[in-house]
DNA sequence: CGGTATCCCATTTGATACTG
DNA sequence: CAGTATCAAATGGGATACCG
């Protein structure tokens, strides 16, 4: 059966959990992200199905987070490349690469190394900080409803985060 | 079917999709980061058929981002709770958070506030940075394959990111 | 309360083949 | 190349019942 729609919740993680909550979705993105855009290097290098990718790559173009775009030169091909929105996940992709590297590792050693082209050192851990710029634990973040929450939140919400 | 394993991609990120690439998961993980710990409590709150739930939890448990620890008083009541490994998604939950209110607001305004202790501000996004706290795009990302990389990531990572 | 155990069935996966 | 079409298998979702 279908997942139950997170739509009444009308939470802002039910919303993203409803779009990302899927790993073929997430290993889409990684790669488009690395560059690729078109459909058989994504399928080739991911062993996706195709009817899968497709869909798969109709639904993010469906919620705006890519947008597909004919190749001018040769009609048949077909590119998919961030919108904003998706580039909107760049956070969340790299925090989740970090956390995967900094938790599940490899007994031989990193996988991967990722520096910044600014200063040529190595990627500091995405954390949440405050306007200053401290890094903040779950209990110093404070969580309070506005004007569109709905009962679902409420109930989430009422402690503190 | 059985989704194919990403096992054998032995990659950061498909670690951490196989593990959060799914809805209920991460709906779980945000009631628990919430301050919920017992399964019925989730189990109202979400709407989740408790077999649904009971399994997420075993291999939430299983996966070392829960723990789970019988009442002291009550033997039959479980409490679940983070460990540390679980506590190191809180930046990617804050950031699916962001990016929900962000692009999927309700046109009735923000659903909620998140703000911080330590100043009473409003929490800025998540974001990645450098050393020195500059934000980053994309391009400004350099990827490299450490020792423990496999052929599949060479080939995505070949690029830049 | 805090789950586990059954059950049924629709969806989805993944293989294969095919088309423009 | 870029998908669409078809199909069998089986997983996972959800309902219900049950137990300590």
């Amino acid at each position: 059966m279908r997942r139950k729609s997170f739509e009444d919740f009308d939470c802002s993680l039910a919303q993203a959990a409803d779009y990302l909550g899927d790993a073929w979705v997430l290993l889409i993105l990684r790669n488009i992200f690395n560059g690729m855009r078109r459909f058989d290097e994504i399928n080739s290098h991911l062993e996706i199905p195709t009817n899968t990718l497709s869909d798969r790559l109709k639904t993010l173009v469906g919620r705006g987070i890519l947008r597909r775009e004919p190749d001018p030169v040769d009609g048949r091909r077909a590119e998919y490349r961030l919108t904003p929105k998706g580039e909107g996940l760049y956070p969340i992709m790299i925090a989740l690469v970090q956390w995967g590297e900094c938790w599940e590792g490899s007994p031989a050693g990193p996988r991967i190394y990722l520096s910044s082209r600014t200063d040529g050192k190595p990627l500091p851990p995405v954390q949440v900080r405050d306007a200053s710029g401290l890094p903040l634990t779950p209990r110093q973040v404070v969580a309070k409803p506005g004007p569109a929450t709905t009962e679902h939140m409420r109930k989430l919400y009422g402690g503190n985060w």
